[in-house]
DNA sequence: AATGCAATTGCAAATCGTTTGCAACTGGTG
DNA sequence: CACCAGTTGCAAACGATTTGCAATTGCATT
């Protein structure tokens, strides 16, 4: 799964164009959220914010993560067992988690999410967004 | 989805054959959940255990809905923003849900199933659950 | 650069769904 | 019908997240 890093600076400008204020806290949220690769939970991206500035609260991280999601910049995930994990918004893609290490390895299907439309559209429905989520073990190359 | 309901004395049966005891508030719920043909969360199935056992705590309402999961005599749905739901355990099957009313639709596509097989075969992965939701809203018919 | 004020913050307390410790109770075997 | 491990109701604890509030701060305005 090929994922252009948002920029920190695309992140900013979209949140003043909606008149929101550009704190030094959301500054170092916005910073981890544009580089990081995996799936952070709020504990996580709280501990990695505080290496860049030690007054910020978890509160605000979490309140920032709403924030981020109501305009649509990030995504929120609610995988099996643990708390919510973020990840900054990109092309949809689906989810497999390795449930013995908690991997999570992205991936992608045309074929599913048409079927998913059809299966929709007969029930009488519009998809608005949906979840799919792949837990299983790596296969021991015996 | 076609749903043969399963009998409390089919659940009975399956819990005594695990050394398990039969309680008054077991006999309850193992009642309500095999004439459900819903999705109830445990408050519900709370109020539903309340008229038949009026002693019955919500607790206990936990406590077996933990036990009957773990035989597999259930299976426990985390639909986004709301609390676990249950349903006696049938075939396979995935979720629409309306964002409106709540409602849970069933459906089953073997094709969707089988290209998770794949999808996850292609990343070296056994599946060994998975969860397919879908969240849409009603097409208006006009 | 100084002012003004609504937006934002950290903190503590609250919330929600669920789990758990414990003393009292009870199913089911002998 | 006695026994006792399994089960219960209750209240308190839990983990993740949200919220009220008084103090602080971004930033538009002079
Ligand atoms: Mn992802
Ligand atoms: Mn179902
Ligand atoms: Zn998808
Ligand atoms: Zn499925």
């Amino acid at each position: 799964m090929k994922k252009r890093a948002a920029k920190r600076l695309d992140y900013e400008k979209e949140l003043r164009r909606q008149g929101v204020r550009i704190t030094r806290q959301r500054s170092a949220i916005l910073g981890i959220l544009s580089e990081t690769e995996d799936h952070p939970d709020a504990l996580e991206i709280f501990r990695r914010a505080v290496a860049v500035d030690p007054s910020i609260s978890l509160s605000t991280v979490y309140r920032t993560m709403k924030l981020l999601g109501d305009i649509g910049a990030i995504h929120r995930h609610a995988f099996e067992g643990g708390p919510s994990r973020f990840e900054h918004a990109t092309d949809h893609h689906d989810h497999l988690i390795d449930i013995e290490t908690g991997d999570v390895i992205e991936f992608k299907s045309d074929k599913i999410e048409q079927l998913q439309d059809e299966i929709a559209k007969s029930l009488g429905y519009d998809i608005v967004h949906h979840r799919l989520e792949l837990y299983g073990r790596k296969r021991r190359t015996g």
